[in-house]
Parts: structure tokens; C-alpha cells; sequence
RNA sequence: GCCGAUGUAGCUCAGUUGGCCAGAGCAGCUGAUUUGUAAUCAGCUGGUCGGGGGUUCGAAUCCCUCCAUCGGCUCCA
């Protein structure tokens, strides 16, 4: 007999040998109905595992990430025996689980088309209905190769040759034998609901020389009614779509003829940016920036001195020649150069550091075609940028004063979920970073204390680190619960070196001064996308580029409609006018699908007393106020959202 | 850059296997209507069917090529 001890601290004796499922089964046929893994000891196995010695269990469900994972990845064991019945000969590389869903990349002899995947999709529903349990194997490496080699499926051997023998094991549902480390759930009658979502291709082993494979992309659940609610989200990420929402908003467009991947702003779009710029720049001066200006080339050379040329001069756009002199420029790929060059403009005193240069500068970078995507890959965007050039003393204080800024920011725009990536050194292969051990051990130091001081929620990642120095990344959750990467800061002790950048110090002698990057939005680009999909288009009351829209009952009421705009006007509430010959209610219809804050509508009555007839936008008609009341109402609300201290 | 898909009016989309002058709704313009909280009615304008080349008596439709977009991969200073 064994001894089996639950969560709950209550300790069972079974037969040894007994499997999990047994063991739930022997709590209740709920639990064993509901669990879909195990955790025996602490390692997550099938339920079908016997369990051969004294042991602490407890059961992963569906919200348990470990029941989920099981799941999807037996449906990925579930797809690939689909895929090996309808085209024979197709070749297997891998099919995890992933953050939502699962996926197999294989290598098929006849293409596999979107238009294939509900074929696929029936012949999955098909098979689960048979219920075959996941038979799990356990084969020697020369077994494994062996199975492998027949069957051709060159692509698992390779995979073989890297395990250690004496580790592998098979999986099998009905026809299909995978080489898989598991778990699994019990059977594939557990999946009741089937979304093969796209087909795309990916390399074998994520690089770009190998052969790219063809991956299908599926997402399984329990339940239908679970499917149903997944696609219902994807239908409203659709809709909060920011290049959808860009152009319904007319925020922003781009031309073939101007190139991909360059952003035109249009009229309210440049406006949204400009109050964002004038907020954090506002933000700036308070902390002690000061704006510089640099312009949008440099010389070569400078990006050479930077040791950016040679890390990242081919994803640049190329040199421009300039014919008489033979010199040639870069587009301006980065702003930091530049910045260095500004430092050392003059000579500097340790009295003066921090010097804290910020530029809203535009950067150009030549990203690869497909990587391009509405506003958050472009070739072309603006980075709220700033660099400060600190004694060694300061650095940690001055990381925090921006992790102040970046955490003011996402509580002023409402961003609520988020959590930061330390980014530090690869641990085995030091020599893609530029810097002494030394210098990169003291700033890594000082960004985990600083995160740690200021109550962040970190994960660390090593190997994630630029090449220049450690940093700090936020990542935020929108409104439907995806993560985003917004601000950065970043450690550098190189281009301090490169630029030979110094302070005289109180001793007298030069020193070298410590470089932070930081870009609290990241980009403009990027932020604005983030936002509209976080808000779904409704801005924030300060930020909307239209705040208000006078709706007169009818032509006869305009004039008193234009009076009512420029009083607001003149009162800082941005209010148009729409005096389309339209009935009301169309009036309505249409400036609450542009998101429009406020609708104000004015006749007979609101003209005789001088007043407006509020309607908020999704909330409803809100009675009538006098304009006064009203630009009052506004201020109030405008203050509350971004502070009093950064209102114009 | 790579794999796959897509590209028809400002927007959203129809256009069977190649065959009269390429269609609709919305937007726009003109007129009627003078409107009270999410679409008033009528008429009109608008397209080198992404660009270029080819096959054919004939191409939005078939082929080649370039461009752009979408889903991924790789990359992201």
C-alpha cells in the first residue's frame, strides 16, 4: 500500500500502482470527470500515471493553467492524427500548447490551405468522439530513432538525437504515436469543442535557414459554450482593432505612394499626439528635463563612434551619399548619439549632473516588410525620448524618478494592470554585450533595487538585455486582458565610453558619467495604438480631440448652435458644431459612433433659456445646464483626469 | 526577408466556369423636408477592377512580375 496526501492535508492509502484518475475517482466522480492532469509530487503527470510510492497529489482542472496546457496539447496530439489520416506522408516537427490554444508545424506534401482547416476541424471532432486514451511509452533512444527512421519523419529524429536516452517516451491516440514528454489528459472525448484559428508558415526550429514548415494554429475547450465565449472576445478585439479604429476615427492612414510602413497623422490624430506630447513633456520639466532638438540624419561616422552601425547598420536605411564631398549620412535611427554629442557641448561639473536631455525625436528604422503592422511596427515614428547622463551616485535615484513617471502615466491614462521585465546579461555567452562584468553587475543591481523599491511586480529574463546594458521594460494589460509593451528604461555604460563623455568631480579629476535611456510611451506610434484599443476609441475627456458637439433641432437653432460652440471654445471646452440638414436623432446616431464625449443639443427651449441639453456619450440624455454649468462640469472632469498640475 | 492569403468607388462589400457599357449600401453633391435624444425622402456624381507585362477575337476573371495589406515565422537599438 502507498500513502496519498491531498492539499487539505488528509492522507489516503491505495493499492501501489493505483493511478490518479483512481484516485479521484475514489474522492468523487466529479473530480475525476472535471480533472484533466495531476500533480504528483509536485510534477505534473497524465492521470493515467501509476503512482508507485508514498505521495502528495492534487488535481489541475480547466482553470488551472497546467490542466489547460495538458489539454490543448493532447489536442494537438488530436490534430497531427487528423493531419496523418488526411494526407498521407506528412511529416511532424513539433505541437506544443501555447498561451491560448496549440498548434503543429508540420511538413505536408500537399499544401494545407485556410480553406482546408474545417475539413481538418471535422475529422478532429470525428476522432475525439472515439474517446482514445493517451497511451503513454516509455523506448530507448535506439527504439525512438528507430520508429522514427521508418517512418521518415526526419524532423522527430532530429529532435531524438538531442534527448538523453533513458528520457523518451511515445504518446499514442488511436493511430497516431508521438514522441511527446507529456502530460496528457485522460482521452481526446474530453475535447467538445474544435477552432482550427489559421494556417501560416514558421521555420523548423525557429530559424530562418532551416525549411519552413507549415503551422496550424487551434484553440479546444470542454464545453461549446466555452468556444462560443472565446470567439466572442476575438470579435470584440476585432472591433477595438486600432487600424480599424484609425481610420472610423480618422486618426491616421497610410499611402501606398508615401511607403509602408510610414504613418500619415491626419487632423485629430496630430491632435491627440500633440495633448499627449504636451502632457509628458509638462511631466518633463517638473522632473527637470530640458527639450533639445536634433535633426532627422547624422553622419555615418557618428552611428560608428556609437557602435550602432555595426550591430544594427543593415537594418538601417542606407547610406546617403553625398556625391562632392564623399561623406555619407544615416537616417536617424535613434536619437542617443545625437544626445551625447549635446553632453559634450560643454564641459560639465559633477554639480550639474543629472543632465537630463528629452526629445520628441522622430527615428527611421528599415524594419522587414512583413514585420510591419498598423502603428505598432513602423519604419518611421517619433519616441518620447530622453537620455540622462548621471554621476555613478545618482543612478539609482534618477531610475526611480522614471519609474515615478512611467507609474504616473499608466495611473493618469488608466492603464491599472501591469507588470515590469528586468532585462539582464545572457549568463553563458557574454560577448554580445559591449561594457566591463563590473559595470554591468553594479547597474543590474541598481534596476532590481530600484524595481524592488518601488513596489514593482518583476520577472526576470536573462539574455533579453540590449548590448549596451540592462533594462527595465513595463508590459500593461488593456481592457480585454492583453499584455502590451509600453516603456522602457535602460542602463547604458557604453556610449558614455564611445563618446568619451566626462564630469570634472569635486576631486578635480575627469570622470565618466552613467547614460539612462527611458521612453515612458515607447513610441507615439505604439502608444496611440495601445490606447485606442484599450479604450475602444472613448478617450479620455482631456485627451478626445472633440470634447463636445452642438446639435441644433434644426436650421433655426444654428445660429444659437454657433454661439454655444465658440463660448465653449473660448472656455477651453473643445466643442464643433454639426449642422447637417439631419434629423436629431441621425445627429445623434452619428457623433456617438465617432466616440464623441458629449452631444449637446440646443432648440426652441435650450435658446430661449440660454442653455444646453447634455447627452454623455453611452450614457444618455443628462437634463439641460446652464453653459456655464457646463464648461464648469467639464474643467471639473478634465482636472480630475489628468491632475490639476498638468492642465494647460 | 520567408510561408500562405488578399487587393473592385472615400468606406464596407457583390461580381458563377473569360463574353452586353462593372454593381449595391453608406459617405459626397443637389433638391424636398425644419425635424426633440442612435439611420427622412428623391435625384445625381464617382471606378485605367493595386501597378506593369503577357495569353486570347475578347481579361476584374487565366499566367508572369512588382507594390501594398492581412495571418504567422524570423527580427525589434
Amino acid at each position: 500500500m502507498i500513502k496519498i496526501t491531498f492539499p487539505d492535508g488528509s492522507v489516503r492509502e491505495y493499492a501501489k500502482g493505483t493511478t490518479a484518475f483512481q484516485v479521484a475517482e475514489s474522492i468523487s466522480p466529479r473530480l475525476a470527470a472535471d480533472s484533466l492532469a495531476a500533480a504528483v509530487n509536485g510534477a505534473t503527470v497524465d492521470l493515467l500515471r501509476p503512482i508507485e510510492e508514498d505521495a502528495s497529489i492534487k488535481f489541475y482542472k480547466w482553470d488551472d493553467a497546467e490542466g489547460k496546457h495538458a489539454f490543448w496539447h493532447t489536442s494537438s496530439h488530436l490534430l497531427a492524427e487528423a493531419l496523418e489520416a488526411l494526407y498521407p506522408g506528412i511529416k511532424f516537427g513539433i505541437g506544443p500548447a501555447i498561451e491560448q490554444g496549440f498548434y503543429y508545424d508540420v511538413d505536408s506534401p500537399s499544401p494545407i490551405l485556410e480553406s482546408d482547416l474545417p475539413k481538418i476541424e471535422a475529422k478532429m471532432v470525428e476522432l475525439a468522439r472515439n474517446k482514445e486514451p493517451l497511451v503513454r511509452t516509455e523506448v530507448s533512444k535506439a527504439e525512438a530513432l528507430k520508429t522514427f527512421t521508418e517512418k521518415g519523419d526526419e524532423y522527430k529524429c532530429e529532435l531524438i538525437r538531442d534527448l538523453e536516452d533513458g528520457t523518451i517516451s511515445f504518446y499514442t491516440n488511436g493511430t497516431f504515436t508521438d514522441l511527446c514528454r507529456g502530460p496528457h489528459i485522460p482521452n481526446t472525448g474530453l475535447i467538445k469543442a474544435i477552432k482550427l484559428t489559421s494556417v501560416a508558415g514558421a521555420y523548423w526550429r525557429g530559424d530562418e535557414h532551416n525549411k519552413m514548415l507549415t503551422r496550424i494554429y487551434g484553440v479546444s475547450f470542454p464545453k461549446k459554450s466555452m468556444l462560443d465565449e472565446y470567439l466572442t472576445v476575438l470579435e470584440e478585439a476585432k472591433k477595438r482593432d486600432h487600424r480599424k479604429l484609425g481610420k472610423e476615427l480618422e486618426l491616421f492612414t497610410f499611402s501606398q505612394r508615401v511607403g509602408a510602413g510610414l504613418p500619415l497623422w491626419l487632423p485629430k490624430g496630430a491632435e491627440l499626439r500633440d495633448r499627449l506630447e504636451r502632457f509628458l513633456r509638462k511631466i518633463q520639466k517638473d522632473y527637470g528635463y530640458q527639450q533639445v532638438i536634433t535633426p532627422p540624419i547624422g553622419n555615418k561616422d557618428l552611428y560608428v563612434t556609437s557602435g550602432h552601425y555595426a550591430k544594427y547598420g543593415k537594418d538601417s536605411f542606407q547610406p546617403i551619399h553625398t556625391p562632392f564631398e564623399g561623406e555619407e549620412y544615416l537616417l536617424k535611427p535613434m536619437n542617443c548619439p545625437h544626445h551625447c554629442e549635446i553632453y559634450r557641448s560643454k564641459p560639465h561639473s559633477y554639480k550639474d549632473l543629472p543632465v537630463r536631455l528629452a526629445e520628441f525625436g522622430t527615428v527611421c528604422r528599415y524594419e522587414q516588410s512583413g514585420e510591419l503592422h498598423g502603428l505598432t511596427r513602423v519604419r518611421a515614428f517619433t519616441q518620447d525620448d530622453a537620455h540622462m547622463f548621471v554621476r555613478p551616485d545618482q543612478l539609482l535615484e534618477e531610475f526611480e524618478k522614471v519609474i515615478d513617471i512611467v507609474l504616473y502615466i499608466f495611473k493618469t491614462l488608466k492603464f491599472d494592470k501591469y507588470t515590469a521585465q528586468i532585462s539582464l546579461r545572457d549568463k553563458n555567452d557574454r560577448s554580445k554585450y559591449i561594457g566591463s562584468d563590473e559595470n554591468w553587475e553594479k547597474a543590474e543591481q541598481a534596476i532590481i533595487k530600484a524595481a524592488n523599491d518601488k513596489g514593482l511586480n518583476t520577472v526576470i529574463e536573462y539574455g533579453e538585455a540590449a548590448f549596451y546594458g540592462p533594462k527595465l521594460d513595463f508590459m500593461v494589460k488593456d481592457a480585454i486582458g492583453r499584455s502590451w509593451q509600453l516603456g522602457t528604461i535602460q542602463v547604458d555604460y557604453n556610449l558614455p565610453e564611445r563618446f568619451d563623455l566626462t564630469y570634472k568631480g569635486a576631486d578635480d579629476k575627469l570622470h565618466r558619467p552613467i547614460m539612462i535611456h527611458r521612453a515612458p510611451f515607447g513610441s507615439m506610434e505604439r502608444f496611440v495604438a495601445v490606447l485606442l484599443e484599450h479604450t475602444a476609441g472613448k478617450f479620455p475627456l482631456w485627451l478626445s480631440p472633440d470634447q463636445a458637439v452642438v446639435l441644433p433641432i434644426s436650421e433655426k437653432f444654428n445660429d444659437y448652435a454657433a454661439e454655444v460652440a465658440a463660448y465653449l471654445n473660448k472656455h477651453d471646452v473643445r466643442a464643433q458644431i454639426d449642422d447637417r440638414n439631419e434629423k436629431i436623432g441621425r445627429k445623434i446616431r452619428d457623433n456617438e459612433l465617432k466616440r464623441i464625449p458629449y452631444l449637446l443639443i440646443v432648440g426652441e427651449k435650450e435658446a430661449a433659456e440660454h442653455t444646453v441639453s447634455v447627452r454623455a456619450q453611452g450614457e444618455g440624455d443628462k437634463g439641460s445646464m446652464t453653459l456655464d454649468a457646463y464648461c464648469d462640469y467639464m474643467h471639473a472632469l478634465v482636472q480630475g483626469e489628468i491632475g490639476a498640475e498638468y492642465m494647460q
